[in-house]
DNA sequence: CCCTACCCTCTACG
DNA sequence: ACGTAGAGGGTAG
């Protein structure tokens, strides 16, 4: 395939932490981007971007494709004016109306625990994703990892997904896409996006019929393989809804872990799913599910070299021993250990913070080697 | 409501 | 080194 039509490099004003793209592409959210060199790299919309970042600006590059693409919905916009839309695109991808630091400091106001984490995880956004490729890519997510679900979502979609390594999801991909055709009407996926939170380019129809996203999240769950977890990942980052949360075993044992989730109940079952659900919206707000996805990336093993704990404990060693916390002997393996812990002040009516060498996160500290393809 | 099979890959461990 | 058990960001039956 030949492409044709590179922009220059161009650029917005956005600060580190307003967005930072090291963290927002490889949190869990999409499958599709590629750091490629110093440059992340991903199809959109019909054209290949290509994004960088300093502490100012986001940086971007277009390439255009020489010809549309037959059949794809965005080939009539390959217009000679049209390029001037990938700004607005990115616009809208990263939701940059969005005042960042103002949700954070509003999270941290109201959750002593965020206000521990968020320091280290800030520009953490959202991604207002097309419905349709989150619905695919979280389909693909279950009981599954992020190395395996992006190699899958390079993957063409054809009658032979099982050949191509999708497993039992093959199925379900091919129901879901029968459903969503010929049993949904047209538009239906569409109908259930948040309505103050449009598609980017679309048009707001006056009457189309205004979704609520618990309507969306149920009419979600009749597809085949989703659930209550996927259906929560496509009304937040396919369908714009910000309120909601998905629930999966890594936020179930944060909910647990430091909110006090699961101590009598140890069945994680649907009415759990929901209350854990509804305890964060009723904590956090409108904008839940983007303050829950800086927890879970704090959480997540791929950022475990950046320590819990404040800035001014810059000295980190490297230490062989046997390191035991809240009794449970952790394997003799060489891990980044902070050498110094910062006490952190109570907050009147909370309960306290734990210092950070004892928290059980400690067991998930480890260093991880880099994983997936070479 | 609870249990298990489902596909495949990577990792830890012997 | 090499093989294998186990887990990994759920869901359907």
């Amino acid at each position: 395939m030949v492409f044709k039509r590179i922009s220059e490099w161009r650029k917005l004003p956005v600060g580190l932490s307003e967005l930072c793209i090291d963290t927002t592409l490889r949190c869990g959210q999409s499958f599709r981007w590629q750091k490629i060199n110093d440059e992340w790299v991903c199809t959109l919309h019909g054209r290949i971007l290509s994004l960088k970042q300093d502490s100012t600006h986001l940086h971007y590059k277009v390439t255009w494709p020489e010809q549309s693409v037959k059949g794809s919905p965005t080939a009539q916009k390959l217009t000679p004016k049209a390029e001037d839309d990938t700004q607005a695109l990115l616009h809208h991808y990263f939701s940059l109306d969005l005042d960042l630091a103002s949700l954070y400091e509003q999270w941290s106001s109201v959750d002593p625990n965020f206000r521990k984490k968020a320091p280290t995880f800030t520009g953490v956004r959202m991604l207002n994703q097309d419905a349709w490729e989150a619905l695919i890519a979280f389909i693909c997510s279950s009981n599954n990892n992020i190395t395996r679900i992006s190699q899958m979502a390079r993957n063409g979609v054809e009658s032979n997904l099982r050949e191509l390594g999708f497993g039992y999801r093959a199925k379900y991909i091919a129901e879901t896409a029968r459903i969503v055709a010929k049993e949904k009407p047209s538009n239906w996926l569409e109908t259930l996006r948040n309505p103050d939170n449009p598609g980017f380019g679309s048009q707001l129809t006056p009457d189309a019929r205004v979704c609520t996203y618990k309507e969306a999240h149920e009419e979600l769950l009749a597809l085949k393989g989703v659930g209550p977890k996927v259906a929560d990942c496509v009304c937040l980052m396919g369908l714009g809804w910000g309120e909601s949360v998905p629930v999966d075993t890594h936020v179930w044992q944060i909910a647990q872990r430091d909110y006090k989730f699961g101590k009598k109940a140890k069945t994680f079952n649907k009415a759990m799913y929901d209350a854990v659900g509804d305890h964060f919206r009723d904590l956090w707000g409108k904008y839940a599910g983007w303050a829950h996805s800086v927890l879970f990336t704090a959480d997540l093993k791929a950022f475990s070299d950046r320590s819990v704990v404040k800035e001014e404990t810059h000295g980190v060693s490297i230490k062989e021993e046997l390191i035991e916390t809240n009794g449970i002997v952790l394997p003799k393996k060489r891990r980044l250990v902070e050498t110094k812990t910062v006490t952190v002040k109570p907050e009147p009516g909370v309960e306290e913070t734990k210092l950070p060498t004892e928290g059980e996160g400690d067991a998930k500290r480890r260093r991880t080697r880099s994983r997936g393809r070479a």
